[in-house]
DNA sequence: GTCTATATCCAGATAGAC
DNA sequence: GTCTATCTGGATATAGAC
């Protein structure tokens, strides 16, 4: 009988990821507040009274959203910290797969609007403002230490690193969003672009070219 | 009594500015979805029954101020477009000015994040989607046309110019919603930094130092 | 666990008095 | 023009049958 509660709470915890799949992209689409209870349950393949069984409320589950995303971008730039290489290279690297994220990853699209649509709101719940008021600057501080180090070792171009850790992330929030809501991908992304914008042009040359053997060999 | 009419037309108009201006404080904060008609009254400082002698719908409103964003910002553009200047100081000139708005316009803050949020929901009347549709690419166009032209130059740095000119937009736009949001302000934003970062090296410094001069003498 | 049916609430929009 | 009071619709959340 013990067994049987532990499946239990494994069969619930899975059912709980779907209504947070389906409602990750109708909050993504329509925003918290006109995605109803009734699309999300739909969404899932449920009846709108059995939400219920899983979530207290809409909120609830946006709360758990905002968790996770915050969770995982906070995850992705702590790698990019430890990563055992010069700051320069961390910056170029992290913009590379930055960039094709963005071009495989569906969530990565969703929880980009996610947290941009959360950060812009006073309208949400009050847990989900705290959430984010507690993790959301962990990764421009984690880039913002990435330029500071390049920027003595001389590779990173000159500014306050604060703000270019802004402008690193800004970007690929905005490349993100503009990627995700104009359909027709007429635009070619390329990380290279980017990188060279960060990095001093010595620097910019030499690696760049270095990179091209590896990479388009 | 034909000049009655035409001020009652006149004060009318007045009217509507505040019911708007009301509004856009609100929607920018809330949301369009959790504002409520009562919260764009209260602000306004008229009744919630009188506010529909002016607009028909919360939707209305809402469309208006869309057109005024964007007819706005595409005004800039076309302002930095017909500067009688080369493409690196269009460039340069725009960012300036467009940093400095970031400091001084709380209009151009919340211009910016109800574009933002317009553009990150599809569920925001036809009629917005409607002009986003048909206005939103116009101030991406002309940068992408001033990047191509500095390419050419030999100004400005290479990549595709349409990544480019999103690039631009982007940055801009996360920088007014990161400064919008960020009531501190314990960020410098530095034109020259971001300017630097689209203008090849030695454009860049001989530029720069040239504009030193003018700028802080 | 899952569904359908329903109670409750609240915001948008309208009506009518002043 | 302006207000207060009210109607109406729709969404959340609950109750109850299976």
């Amino acid at each position: 009988m013990a067994r049987t509660k532990e499946q239990n709470e494994k069969i619930r915890e899975t059912r709980k990821e779907v209504i947070r799949n389906a409602a990750l992209s109708q909050f993504v689409k329509q925003g918290l507040f006109s995605t109803r209870i009734q699309d999300i349950a739909t969404e899932a393949g449920i009846a709108q009274g059995l939400l219920y069984h899983y979530y207290a409320s809409k909120d609830e589950i946006f709360v758990d959203l905002i968790n996770d995303a915050l969770d995982k971008t906070i995850g992705a730039s702590y790698s990019v910290r430890d990563m055992d290489t010069d700051p320069c290279e961390k910056i170029r690297f992290s913009l590379e797969r930055l960039v094709e994220t963005i071009e495989n990853s569906q969530t990565f699209l969703d929880t980009c609007r996610l947290i941009t649509q959360a950060t812009n709101s006073t309208a949400i719940p009050q847990a989900a403002q705290d959430l984010i008021q507690e993790k959301r600057n962990i990764p421009y501080q984690v880039i913002e230490k990435i330029m500071e180090a390049g920027q003595k070792e001389g590779t990173i171009i000159a500014g306050d690193p604060k703000m270019l850790a802004i402008f690193f992330w800004t970007s690929i929030n905005g490349l993100a969003i503009y990627y995700s809501t104009n359909k027709n991908r007429e635009v070619k992304l390329d990380y290279r672009v980017i990188a060279a914008m960060f990095l001093i042009e010595s620097e910019r040359e030499d690696k760049n070219h270095a990179k091209d053997k590896t990479v388009f060999k």
